[in-house]
DNA sequence: AGCACGCCGACT
DNA sequence: GTCGGCGTGCTC
């Protein structure tokens, strides 16, 4: 009986792709490992074997595979399933949740090499010129790749030459495919066998009497495996013994030392034997006895903790008991608050149990991290991660976590699967007949709604750990402070008073400016036009640091212009302020004490984040200004003093959650302040402070904030009582874009009437030379979102048959927000 | 998505 | 004449 696979590739297609095996294949292959698959003319793919069966297909014939690329399966069944369950509420494909789920060295695709051919002579004259250039290339390196010969002939469509040369046999090509992960070797050394007799030592011993140095490295060899009774590492070696590494390759090319490999983990963790978890506190002892009552019937709990109530001890224990079970846990954070100050926190109850997953982690680290998982291996007992490590291969997922539940960053835009790593992970952890639980100090609207619906249980904790004090939160008219000419710049004279008294009595301080929506623009004082980007629509945003001006959405940047390219005046001056203008005046006003910045500019790299946190927590620094990124986790034991340098910009924001984040960010950003016996002081400077949000912050009043928005979005039919799709158009052509989201929007409400909202522009309506459009679908909540995604489907389908339209992207987005 | 094929304007 | 633009159709 012929037999067949069925495979997932990772593209974004609706169909299924059916090759053929061999019966030794078949035997050989299960579900869930990868396989290299021909697709299209020439290229060489990677899939994921998702049936086995014996159905022919009729209507062509299948394929064959290329090459098995596991032994064993890389996804489990229950990942299958997930993944199906993403596709599905996520309206994606099966293969686009296959390529935001596997780490990229898992997803190998073929590159066309080109070699000579040397069975053929060919005369120079037959060629003409590129295509003797590119023969002459040949002669000096052995291949080729498609890339290497646009380069060499400078230019973009290189198919053709190759296409002559093929044809005049003077080459051959093939199509490669790279295995991309290699683990990690670590180069070890031993004395070689030969010389273990004590008397042969001796001999090697008096040989090197007259090469001191290496002489010296035996030794130093000899002590250190002697000390720690392991294999020596050639590093440490040249280390210890203080030798180059040519020195030990002297003695290796002499047979005197023997080199050899083991492998190693990228990612591994060594550090001091595991603490005992700390004891709870009444109030931590109370909410956990009630997150396991609630668990008796519920399978998700909220725990709304104020912050720094110590929610970080009650998931230790829960995560000990799961573990006691022989169970894996997942803790999921958004990946700002990912920092190392946390991963140490876990490691020391946890110790080498812990594996962080985290997206500045290399394809490599990734890769290691997915086989610990999938091999339940002792250290990855406890996963650590953000929103990407619900795709890991778990196998006997027993709790997950998801810290700052309410943080937007779990929803995922821009390249499909845009899934709700909350969501998601509550479905997963539901897979496993597990429980999850969500924490946060200002919890999003929809889970507490759940909460309240009893979809969720709930837990509160309204004390702070060691019954710290609340901070103090002042608002500040900065209006009225304009008015009587009590600004400096945009510090207030309270503002100032309070840092003043801070800095004296050695605190430290926050200042919290939103970048978001308020960006330094150049202005031309004479025309008043600022320069705008030429791809997207907006205007350019001046930075200090590389006087440079630059597009947050394209990425396009260009040197400060010197004269205004409108009317050629050279008084441009530069209007809004970010982070970085608050860093300057702060400097200016308290030029004896040290400023630091933290935001995206300033911590770019790999550590680069760490530096400015462990500068902030070693005092080295007394006034550190960011952005969103303070707000997350950080623990720092002596601020006393935040001040938020300007509310109204992030109230304003034109959004339906713009209330609920802005309460959420500043009760965050406050949670800063005071976070030992010293109760701290929280500054609030905005234009308008009898708003209902800042006076709901200042009194920390989540109840009432929570009853008022939910009004809000009853009577504007917003989430969480009703569900969204956005469905956002884009194309270069302005006039294709409208007329494709007016046909779409016509379709859409045959069905859905009046609960179809637009087309409509967005706030900026071109970005990288494409215009956007959008179309929301609002769903009631007694309607079916099965039967409305099947709707839009249909609609969707309808709409790419027609000719005009194919050309248009067309993005679904579930749960947008 | 990528890629080939084919048609069309615009330049060495 | 060929180069590179883009619209169209297809991938087991």
């Amino acid at each position: 009986m012929a037999n067949f696979i069925d495979v997932i590739l990772p593209i974004p297609l609706e169909k299924s792709f059916t090759y053929s095996i061999t019966s030794a294949e078949a035997d050989f292959l299960k579900v869930g490992m990868r396989v290299a698959v021909p697709f299209g003319k020439s290229k060489i793919y990677t899939a994921l074997v998702y049936k086995i069966h014996n159905q022919e297909p009729l209507i062509y014939e299948a394929k064959e595979i290329h090459q098995i690329l596991d032994d064993s399966p890389v996804v489990t069944k229950i990942q299958l399933v997930h993944w199906e369950w993403i596709a599905n509420y996520y309206m994606c494909t099966l293969g686009e949740v296959m390529r935001g789920a596997l780490p990229s060295a898992f997803v190998l695709e073929s590159e066309t090499v080109i070699r000579k051919n040397n069975d053929v002579v060919i005369n120079d004259e037959d060629l003409k010129d590129d295509e003797f250039l590119v023969y002459e290339a040949l002669h000096h390196q052995s291949s080729l790749k498609i890339q290497d010969i646009s380069n060499i002939l400078d230019k973009k469509n290189v198919l053709p030459v190759i296409k002559r040369l093929l044809d005049k046999n003077a080459i051959e090509v093939e199509e490669e495919v790279y295995e991309k992960y290699k683990p990690k070797l670590v180069r070890y050394v031993k004395l070689h066998t030969s010389y273990t007799s004590q008397e042969k030592l001796q001999h090697l011993l008096e040989d090197l009497s007259r090469a001191p140095k290496q002489r010296d490295v035996v030794m130093t060899l000899f002590s250190v495996s002697a000390k720690t009774k392991k294999p020596v590492k050639v590093t440490d070696l040249s280390e210890e013994s203080d030798a180059s590494t040519a020195i030990i390759k002297t003695l290796i090319d002499k047979g005197i030392l023997e080199e050899y490999h083991i492998q190693t983990d990228r990612v591994s963790y060594s550090g001091d034997d595991n603490e005992d978890s700390k004891d709870l506190n009444e109030h931590q002892e109370k909410a956990l006895k009630e997150i396991l009552e609630s668990y008796k019937t519920q399978n998700v709990t909220l725990l709304h903790g104020v912050t720094s109530s110590g929610k970080t001890e009650i998931y230790v224990k829960l995560i000990e008991d799961a573990i006691a079970k022989g169970r894996q846990a997942l803790y999921l954070l958004p990946e700002i608050a990912l920092t190392t100050q946390l991963v140490t926190r876990l490691q020391n109850y946890f110790g080498e149990k812990v594996a962080v997953f985290h997206s500045k982690y290399s394809s490599h680290e990734r890769v290691e991290v997915w086989y610990n998982v999938l091999n339940n291996e002792a250290k990855a007992q406890i996963v650590l991660g953000a929103r990407s490590s619900i795709f890991l291969p778990f196998s006997n997922l027993g709790l997950v976590i998801v810290d700052e539940e309410h943080e937007s960053s779990y929803k995922q835009f821009d390249p499909a699967p845009r899934y709700h790593a909350r969501d998601a992970a509550i479905v997963l952890a539901g897979l496993f007949k597990s429980k999850t639980l969500l924490g946060s100090a200002t919890p999003s609207l929809e889970s507490y709604f759940n909460a309240q619906q009893n979809k969720y249980g709930l837990v509160e904790i309204t004390k702070r750990y060691n019954n710290v004090l609340m901070p103090e939160i002042e608002l500040v008219d900065i209006k009225d402070k304009h008015k009587r000419k009590r600004m400096k710049g945009h510090f207030s004279d309270r503002l100032i008073e309070e840092m003043t008294e801070a800095l004296q009595d050695g605190h430290q301080i926050i200042l919290f400016q939103n970048r978001r929506g308020f960006s330094p623009i150049v202005e031309c004082n004479t025309c008043g036009h600022s320069p705008q980007c030429s791809n997207c629509d907006v205007s350019l945003t001046y930075h200090q640091y590389k006087n440079e001006l630059r597009c947050h959405y394209c990425g396009y940047h260009t040197a400060m212009l010197q004269n205004c390219q409108a009317c050629g005046s050279v008084e441009l001056d530069s209007k809004g302020f970010g982070t970085e203008q608050v860093e300057e005046e702060a400097k200016t006003l308290f030029p004896e004490h040290k400023v630091a910045r933290m935001d995206l500019d300033t911590t770019r790299g790999k550590y680069g984040y760490d530096k400015i946190i462990n500068a902030f927590e070693q005092h080295e620094v007394d006034i550190l200004v960011g952005t969103q990124m303070l707000t997350k986790g950080l623990d720092f034991r002596n601020v006393k003093l935040v001040g938020i340098m300007n509310a109204d910009n992030m109230l304003n924001f034109p959004d339906f959650r713009a209330h609920e984040r802005s309460f959420q960010l500043m009760l965050q950003v406050s949670g800063r302040a005071g976070r030992t016996d010293k109760r701290g002081k929280v500054l609030i400077q905005t234009y308008n402070p009898y708003h209902r949000i800042l006076q709901q912050v200042s009194t920390n009043s989540y109840f009432e904030m929570f009853e008022e928005q939910m009004n809000d979005r009853h009577i504007y039919k917003y989430p969480p009582i009703y569900r969204l799709i956005k469905i956002t158009f884009k194309h270069k052509d302005y006039n294709k874009v409208n007329l494709a989201a007016e046909w779409y929007a016509t379709s859409l409400r045959q069905v859905f009437k009046t609960n179809v909202l637009g087309p409509e522009f967005p706030p900026i309506s071109r970005i990288r030379n494409l215009y956007h459009k959008n179309i929301l679908v609002k769903i009631p909540q007694q309607q079916s979102l099965v039967k409305t995604k099947e709707a839009i489907i249909k609609i969707n389908n309808s709409f790419f048959s027609v000719k005009d339209f194919r050309a248009i992207r067309v993005i679904l987005n579930v749960d947008n927000y």
